[in-house]
DNA sequence: AATTGTCAATTTGTCGACAATCGGCACCGC
DNA sequence: GCGGTGCCGATTGTCGACAAATTGACAATT
C-alpha cells in the first residue's frame, strides 16, 4: 500500500554510485580504489565503503586483492565473449519461457519500448538509446516471470554496459538498432518459438561479434604500443 | 612453485563457514543472524562478519533488512521452481558449448565421476553422493570453458543444496542417481546435440519436479498447522 | 479485552584508532 | 653498473566505542 520509506542505506548508495562511475567510464579499468579516498569522496568512514566494494566484487565489477585493495576490473575480449555467450543462453531461455507466460500488457510494453528506440534514434542521443536498448532486453527477460533469471541478467547487463562504454558506440545507424528489435517481438506475438530464438540469437550475436572484435583490436593496440594503457582516475 | 600461503582473509573464511552452515541445514531458514553472536562465535569483531554477511546476501543465501539485520533466506516452492528452471537454461547451454569444446581429459573426468557415484551408492553414503552429484554437473558446466557461466552455476548450486538439505533425500534408489548420468555422457561422446539436450533436460526436470513438489507439501503443512515453522538456531 | 503509549534492553550503523603489511626508494656490496 | 637489502610512507585488516533505531514487554486508557 504505502511505498517503502526509501532509506536506502549508505552501503547501497555508495555501491550504486561506484557502479554508475564504472559503467559510464568515469572510473577506468585498472584504477585502484583506495578506501580512504572513496570515503573522503562520499563523506563517510571506510567501513561502508569496504562493504560496498565487496558487493561490487561479487558482481564482478571490481576485483579484490587481499592486502592490496580493490581495482576496477579490466574486461578482456575473452571476458566479453563469455559474457555475451552466457547472455545468449540466458536470454533465449527467458524468451522461450516468456512465450508461454507473457501477458498482453508486457507485449505492449515491448512495442512501446521499440518506439522509444526510434524516437531516440531521431533525437540522436546515442547514450540514452543504449540505455533503453538494455531496458528492452530486460523487459523481455522479465516476461519469463522468473525473478532469479532476471537477477542474473541484471548483473550481466552491468558488465556489458561497462564493456560497451569503453567502446563508445556500437552501431553506425541508430535506426538499425530500433529495427533489429522488431522481428523479436513479431515472432513473440506469432508464438513462433523457432523464429523467436533465431531472431534473438542473431540479434545478440551481432552485438557480441562487434564488441569482441573491438576488444581484440584494443588489446592488440595496447600490446603494440609498449606503454601500458594510461589508466588513472581523473 | 610454492603453494599459496593460504591466508584466506577472515571475510572469506567466515562467509564460507556460514554458507556451509546454511547448506547443511545447521542454520535453518528464517534464523536471524545477529552480528554480535556471530562475531563471538568466530572470535572476531563485527566488521568482518558484516562484510561476509553482505556477500552471502548478494548470493541470495541470506536476506538483509536495513536496521533489522540478516536472516537466513527461506526458499519457497516458487523460488525452487525458478532456480531449477534457470539451471535448465544454464546447464543445457553449457552442454551445448561443451559439445564443441570439451577435451578428452574432461570426458574421462565425467566418466570417473559417474563411477564414483556408483561406489558411493554401494557405500550407502547419501550425503556425499549428493555432493558428488553436484560435482558432476559442475564439471559438465566447466567443459563449456566459459568461466562466467560456471560462476553463475556455482551460486545456483549452493542455493539448490540449501533447498535439498531441507528435504533430506531426493531419490529412493541411490543406484538410479548414478545411472541417470550415463545417457548424458553417452550423448556427449557421440556428439549428438539433440540427444544430449534431451537427456539433460529430462535429468534436471526429474529433480526439479521432486524438489518443487516436496516444497509445495512443506508449505501446505506449514499453513495447515497454524503455528509457524519452529525456526531457531540450535 | 483490545489497543495504544512508554520504556528498557538489544542490535544495527558508523566512526576513529591502531597494528600488520605492502610498494617504492635509497643505500650498499659486488 | 647492477642486483639485493633494509627502511619509510601509505594502505589495508581489524577492533572497540558510541549514537540511533528496533524489539518486546508492561502499563495505561478507552
Amino acid at each position: 500500500m504505502f511505498s517503502e520509506i526509501s532509506t536506502t542505506d549508505l552501503v547501497t548508495q555508495i555501491s550504486r554510485q561506484i557502479t554508475e562511475a564504472i559503467v559510464t567510464g568515469r572510473l577506468k579499468p585498472g584504477t585502484r580504489l583506495t578506501e580512504l579516498q572513496l570515503s573522503r569522496e562520499f563523506g563517510t568512514s571506510r567501513a561502508p565503503v569496504r562493504e560496498a566494494a565487496r558487493l561490487l566484487e561479487s558482481q564482478g565489477l571490481v576485483v579484490f586483492s587481499p592486502r592490496r585493495g580493490f581495482f576496477v576490473r579490466t574486461l578482456t575480449a575473452v571476458d566479453l565473449r563469455d559474457i555475451y555467450e552466457l547472455r545468449i543462453g540466458l536470454e533465449l531461455h527467458a524468451a522461450s519461457l516468456a512465450l508461454e507466460r507473457i501477458g498482453q500488457a508486457e507485449v505492449a510494453g515491448l512495442e512501446r519500448q521499440i518506439e522509444k528506440l526510434y524516437r531516440l534514434a531521431d533525437a540522436g542521443s546515442a547514450e540514452s538509446q543504449i540505455f533503453e536498448d538494455f531496458a528492452f532486453h530486460r523487459m523481455l527477460c522479465a516476461a519469463s516471470h522468473n525473478t532469479r533469471l532476471v537477477k542474473v541478467y541484471d548483473e550481466l547487463a552491468t558488465e556489458m554496459r561497462a564493456g560497451i562504454t569503453l567502446i563508445g558506440k556500437l552501431y553506425d545507424d541508430p535506426h538499425r538498432i530500433a529495427e533489429t528489435h522488431e522481428p523479436i517481438v513479431a515472432a513473440l506475438k506469432k508464438g513462433d518459438r523457432k523464429e523467436l530464438l533465431e531472431a534473438l540469437r542473431d540479434h545478440i550475436t551481432v552485438a557480441q561479434e562487434a564488441v569482441v572484435a573491438l576488444f581484440h583490436r584494443i588489446e592488440k593496440d595496447d600490446t603494440d604500443a609498449q606503454n601500458g594503457p594510461v589508466w588513472h582516475c581523473g
